[in-house]
DNA sequence: TCCCGGCATGTAATCGGTTTCATGTAACCG
DNA sequence: CGGTTACATGAAACCGATTACATGCCGGGA
């Protein structure tokens, strides 16, 4: 007997039983120990040291109606810029006694099928979603716990939504290339319907406007978001018969893929051209030349996310959209080796 | 009261009182249809499609004692290094119907009391464990589930695990070099306590004697996996009155910092000195010169551990200790340009 | 015809907490 | 001193499923 309640773990039976009080009373020394005497509380915590006791999640969940943990829908987990959101998330859950459990949205139509199961409150007590190809009937049902997008926002869906300031870092990015004295700015996009790229061209025309500059749509190449999109964009690049001085590109992998094959054709960076790309991948500090580009606050980018579920959860109404600062980092591919 | 229940979504009850039949009845429809007759089967199947009925996991999991989620400890979520390894645990998981709750055991003491409630039956229903220096005493209570370590081993913790051939990979790299012609080989490892860089060193030395040569202890630099020890290695290197021709790095962020140091200093890689790595981080691959180094398959290292924990979560026994093969990746570090 | 076994289903106990409501006691006030 | 209040606690309902056990029905063998 004594044998069995030690292979399965103390009830909070057996703790009230020890300590000579009711059920109700450790639970309450455990949620809340201002309202128990101090000699109630000491002889439950010792009731409770004695016997290791610990409470049942799936009991207290059941009661409480909640679930303690929320879900992270992701397209790749493997993606580093990913997996820094989910560092930040996961760090601000924890404060709040929050699980964070993640979900890979790329393995084909079974996923999609369990991931209509997901978004029911019995699973999470609510969803952060890092993929906007999900389509918003999944979450629009009364069953779906509250949502928040994070970093890539889809029209239909009204969630709140965390997203990095897209259009102020490209901005940035065209005044750090004005400032150098560049005037014929061209750009690398990514593909033309995706959110993250209409802020992105919304923040370079505004940039050229800010520096007097006009916007040339034979300097403009839309690419996929690859490395090998990168290395397309060169090709196209060394075909123009003029050239601009330096290339605004949507993100990292690109201006990688776009560096590398330049260098390939003899070309030098930043002097025959300067490239900024977007997002700061740990990659771009190592590339030689290292590349200049618009860090997104990842961490932080999760942890907000964090903050506007937890509100949407408490009924709390939090902004529609929350715009995160980004910052230019300057490096050698504008500004040349030290 | 309809609207009641549209709101709160539609319990056993309701969908048993459609059907016209008992609670009993639709569970057994939902978890074993083989047992109820064809037009029950149909009644019941149809009411759940009718309230949008799903399950409440947590009374489920009360019922059935166990949680449905596997919890991962990893030292640094952001690290794409444990993130690719959490991609593939997170499929083989799903393949289960378990969720991954991931952790991130880097802050501080609090995180450290919070692991000790973790480390219980019912907070999770396995534990993948990713960070060596979590010692032992948190895993070896009767309450805590079954444990798998994951990449790094540690003595005092009798839990089965799954590592890359640290060994067969190092040994490898040795002969990849001797291969190439190398007689004179160098060595910058980790921490001299590390499981990791232990094994490493075995196969240091099995590549050595393969190829019939001796090892020089003067030629051995112990790092700390950083960058920056990397740096240090390739001070210490131009120091030596006699340099070896290639050098084998415990990791590749060392390698990596030991390439740029050096190239610096006027060397040419891999003519002056060859360098090879250890993980094949995707960085590697971008370096100039890019880095030969030994692939860890960490998608195969994930699912394995999965495998192995599912294992000894049913109480069947299995390996103590799962070797994963490794790979080399033979690049410009020890080839040169194409 | 009677009995037994198998099948489909219902009844109710159960998982382990939390919380409402009721109760008893002590303190406080006019 | 009667009465109101505040406080600490216990009894029991409750969360929503699963499943052991009981029941009733039907068909087959003696």
């Amino acid at each position: 007997m004594g044998h069995q309640r030690l292979a399965r773990g103390a009830r909070i039976k057996d703790v009230a039983q020890m300590a000579g009080v009711s059920t109700a009373t450790v639970s309450r020394t455990l949620s809340n120990p201002a309202i128990v005497s101090d000699e109630t509380r000491r002889a439950v915590l010792a009731a409770v040291e004695a016997t290791g006791y610990s409470v049942n999640i799936s009991a207290r969940n059941l009661r409480r109606q909640r679930v303690g943990s929320v879900m992270a829908l992701a397209p790749n987990l493997a993606n580093p810029f990913f997996s820094e959101i989910l560092a930040g998330m996961s760090e601000a859950l924890a404060e709040q006694d929050l699980n964070l459990i993640v979900a890979d949205t790329q393995f084909g139509e079974s996923t999609r099928r369990k991931l209509v199961e997901y978004a029911d409150r019995s699973r999470a007590d609510g969803l952060l979603i890092l993929d906007s190809r999900l389509g918003a009937a999944l979450f629009d049902r009364p069953q779906c716990p509250p949502v928040v997008q994070v970093c890539e926002e889809s029209d239909d869906l009204t969630a709140p939504c965390v997203v990095a300031d897209n259009e102020g870092g490209t901005r940035d990015a065209v005044l750090h290339l004005g400032a150098l004295g560049h005037r014929e700015i061209g750009r690398v996009s990514g593909p033309r319907e995706n959110s993250l790229t209409r802020g992105r061209n919304a923040g370079f025309r505004a940039g050229l406007d800010a520096l007097g500059l006009s916007d040339h749509s034979e300097w403009h190449f839309t690419g996929d978001f690859s490395m090998e999109s990168g290395r397309q964009a060169a090709s196209w690049l060394m075909g123009l018969s003029r050239r601009p001085t330096a290339i605004v590109c949507d993100n990292d992998e690109m201006a990688c893929g776009l560096m590398a094959a330049l260098i390939r054709q003899g070309l030098s960076i930043p002097d025959d051209l300067a490239v900024t790309g977007f997002d700061d991948i740990e990659l771009s500090r190592h590339l030689t030349p290292s590349l200049t580009t618009v860090r997104q606050p990842r961490r932080r980018i999760g942890r907000e996310a964090v903050t506007q579920l937890l509100a949407a959860i408490d009924g709390t109404d939090m902004a529609r959209r929350t715009v995160i600062p980004c910052s230019i980092e300057a490096r050698q591919s504008t500004l040349g080796a030290p």
